[in-house]
This record gives structure tokens, sequence and C-alpha cells, in this order.
DNA sequence: GGGCTGTACTG
DNA sequence: CAGTACA
DNA sequence: GCCC
């Protein structure tokens, strides 16, 4: 993050219409603002540039707009979002917004990105995406403060999480918390003060008074509340331990910690709880011990190899690709999470079916010893327990068959992690894309943007390459 | 007070 | 549709 | 928790 650089929209005046407060367009006139724009609610000057946010009526532009306009030039929104991504002011009258079309017509490509830098995208958002590039996480003891704050939000977010599943719902406090940590996480210097922060905009508001707190205090009052309430609530440890078995979320927790259960071996004795489960919950109890360790690296690489080779007895072109914390470099795996397309096969059914041949191929060779999902010839994802040959244990696969069309979008969305997911999808939506598992498409008229190429899809976003292993934010 | 990522499956 | 899962 |  240098800064100083010059601002693409200095002194530009803006009418945004209509006025919108939803969290996309907050952050979308953040990012014009830190760019020099100037937000107006009406027209206030000749040179003012009307922005039309969303497709609107002329009726009701008449009124947004009202009596001070003065036949200033109209916009579609990707005429600011163009403007940043090459870095210079785009002629008006390409995006002019007309009132009569049914769509908006959008700019194709936003043209050739003549830069990358995220540093015309959202600050705070484009900095945990970077996380990771920078510098060594040497000379640990400098680090100390880091380090410190970090483990008091890490247990904050552990009781919080527990917590939700009684009161109210705390997981956008707990998704600040973890922006928060990755902000610090991917500091290159020793934490003194919340200053430090301002760079992802937490210099003030709650997360800087809580570093604040423990900096110069060493304590976190919340925290310390937080775990008197932990104590001595049984039902906390009890959600915990119910939420680990696959197929309960908290609902199904929360009505056996209502039942009184102490363990889930009184579950399976209430036969009529029992018999309420979902098949998928069964297995969960069924495996509950397996699918809760977790899976060396060199065994994932092991079930793969297994994989591959049946996928090359059925076709040659029948491409399997390991995903999923695999692909970030982690040591152990949760589970096994694996793509397969063929070479040029793009359409639907053809998709379906050889993602159905090869799971019924591995489950006629023993390998895949239960299903989550009904294995049809329309499946799209299986969702199972697989055993190597000769092996006690069964692993959790996940399988999802793709379009060759749509590789790059897959991977991104199947090695994640969720949170840079989620970082990204909203960084796309910030910049008037829509980000999915089928690529890249332009908010205003879902047109595709690009699918295949994970690379392109990064820069479009204004990033550059991040290696598997820095997605782990 | 309300929104906060997006998709697929089960029952 | 709610609930759960996947990242 | 944050932002309008």
């Amino acid at each position: 993050m240098g800064g100083g650089e010059k601002k693409i929209l200095d002194g530009v005046r803006l009418v945004v219409i209509p006025r919108s407060r939803s969290k996309v367009d907050r952050a979308r006139m953040d990012i014009w603002k830190r760019q020099g724009a100037v937000l107006d609610s009406v027209v206030k000057s000749p040179d003012s540039i009307v922005v039309v946010a969303r497709p609107l009526s002329k009726a009701k532009f008449d009124s947004s707009v009202g009596a001070k306009y003065r036949g200033q030039p109209v916009v579609r929104p990707e005429w600011v979002v163009d403007s940043l991504v090459n870095r210079r002011l785009m002629p008006l009258d390409k995006y002019q917004y007309s009132f009569d079309e049914k769509k908006p017509e959008p700019t194709k490509e936003p043209e050739k990105l003549e830069a990358s830098d995220p540093h015309k995208a959202d600050q705070r958002l484009v900095g945990f995406l970077s996380m990771g590039a920078r510098g060594e996480k040497g000379r640990m003891g400098e680090f100390a403060n880091n380090a410190k704050v970090v483990k008091r939000f890490e247990e904050a977010i552990r009781i919080y999480e527990l917590m939700q599943f009684f009161d109210k719902n705390n997981a956008f406090r707990i998704k600040n918390y973890r922006l928060a940590i990755s902000a610090i996480e991917s500091l290159d210097k020793p934490l003194t003060s919340a200053q430090d922060l301002k760079q992802f905009g937490l210099d003030r508001g709650g997360i800087a008074q809580h570093v604040e707190e423990i900096l110069q205090t060493g304590t976190f009052s919340k925290l310390e509340t937080l775990k008197q309430q932990e104590m001595g609530d049984e039902r906390y440890q009890l959600m915990t331990q119910f939420k680990k078995i696959y197929g309960v979320g908290d609902k199904t927790a929360y009505r056996f910690v209502k039942a009184g259960y102490k363990s889930i071996q009184d579950i399976v004795h209430d036969q009529e709880m029992y018999a309420s489960l979902t098949d998928a919950q069964k297995l969960g109890i069924l495996y509950f011990d397996e699918w809760n360790e977790r899976i060396p690296r060199t065994e994932v690489e092991e079930h793969y190899n297994f994989v591959v080779r049946e996928a090359e007895e059925i076709d040659k072109n029948l491409k399997v690709m390991l995903m999923g914390s695999y692909r970030r470099g982690a040591e152990t795996s949760g589970d096994i999470d694996l793509i397969v397309y063929t070479e040029g096969v793009n359409e639907a059914s053809q998709v379906h079916e050889n993602l159905y041949k090869l799971t019924r191929r591995l489950q006629e060779s023993g390998f895949i010893v239960c299903s989550m999902t009904e294995v049809s010839p329309a499946m799209h994802k299986f969702n199972g327990g697989c055993k190597l040959p000769g092996a006690q244990k069964c692993r959790r696969l996940d399988i999802i068959g793709i379009p060759h069309a749509e590789l790059g979008a897959s991977t991104i969305y199947f090695v994640g992690n969720d949170i840079f997911n989620r970082c990204l999808r909203m960084l796309a939506q910030i910049k008037g894309y829509h980000l999915s598992n089928k690529g890249l498409f332009l908010a205003a008229d879902k047109s595709l943007v690009e699918s295949f190429d994970e690379r392109k899809i990064l820069h479009t976003l204004g990033l550059d390459w991040v290696e598997y292993k820095h997605r782990n934010i």
C-alpha cells in the first residue's frame, strides 16, 4: 500500500441516483470518494455528472435530479468503474444512460487493463486479499503484540460462535473480527497502536478500541465477560459437539440440547429422535470419529491417485484435479475435494453424466462406501465417504463435475478458502460484477466476462495473481 | 432497523 | 420453503 | 462489528 498516487476522480462531482444504502453501493461510493470524487445529492455545478446506478424511469429521474438539472451528462456506473480500472477518465459519450433500453447496455470488457494496481480498489478488501504476499514473518519477538491481539480476537470468536446458537446472530461480528485478524497478520511491522491498521480502515471504531485496550493494558474486558458467560454453560460445549456431526447445523444441534442429550449416544438411544434424522445425519453419526479426523497430505494424494487411475480407465480425457485445503498447501485436510471435467466438454447433461460414470465406477470398485447426495445421471456434485483399498478409515469425499469452460471460476471456488471467496465476491460486487463458481459476470446484464482463466478473473478485479498458499485468509 | 457471498441438495 | 452443506 |  504505497499511497500518494494521483486521484483519478479528483474534483469530479457526481450525483448518484437512485440513492441507495446497500452495502455494495456504499462501498463503491467510498472508493469513488477516496479517488477524489465529490458526491452530491443534487446537481450543484454545471460540471456535475449524473450516475444512474440502477435502471430508472424518466419520471423517477426527473424527480431525483430535480429542477437543478441543466443537461448534465447522464451515465451508467460503468463509466466510473472503467475510469478507475483504466486510471483515466473515460469518454462520457460511450456511457450515456438511456431510458428506453430494456437492459442498460454495459460496456463489454472493461477495455484493456492498462495497469492492475490494487490501489484503486477497496483498500480494505484488497489489503486482506494480498495478505501473505508481504514480508517474512521472521523477527518473531518484535511481533509479540500482533500475536497477542490475534489470539485474544480468536478466543472471542470462538465464544461468539458458541453463543450465537442461543442468543442472537453474531456471524457478522465474527466475520469482522476475522477480517481484523487477517489485517493484523498481514502487517509487516510490529503492532504498536490501532493507527498501524489505518490502511485497513480499522483505526477507529470498535475494533480499534479493542486493539488499543489490549496493547495498553494487556487485557480485553469484553473477552473476560464472554469467558464468564461460557463457563458454567454446559449447553455451549454440547452445541459444539453436536455440530461436529455431518449434516447437523445449529437448529438440529439446538434440538438435541433442548431434548437434554449429553452425548451422541443419547441421540441414537432415543428411537423417535433417531428416526427423524436425515440419512446424511445418520451417516454423520456412524462416521463421527473418522470424519472429524484430519487427513494427512500424503493420504490425500493416495486418494487422488486412485480416482485418477479410475478416471483414466473410463476416458483418457476425463480429468481430475485436487482442490480445497490441499491446494492451499495444508499439511492435513478435513476432506478430499475433487473437480472433474472432460477435455472440451461443456454441455450440462454430458458434464453430469460423466460425473455419474465416475461415481458409479468408484462405487463399484468399493472406493466410495457411502453417499449423502443421490447418485444419478443428473448429479452436479457428489458428497460422500471413501476408503482406500485395504484401509480402515472412511474419509469425506466431495467431487464436483464442471464444464471445461468454467475451470477457472470453479477452481477459485473450490480452492477457497471461504473467507477468500467471500472477499473476492464482495470485491466483484463493488466493481459492478458478479462472481460465482460459474464465472465472473457483469452485474448489469449478467453477461459473462470470464470463466476459464483464473488469472484473468483476478486481473479484471484489479488483483495480481494470488498464490494458492496465500488464500488462507 | 437492516444488510452483510453465492450455489446445490434434501426432505 | 427451511435447513444444511460446499468453498 | 460496521455502515447508512
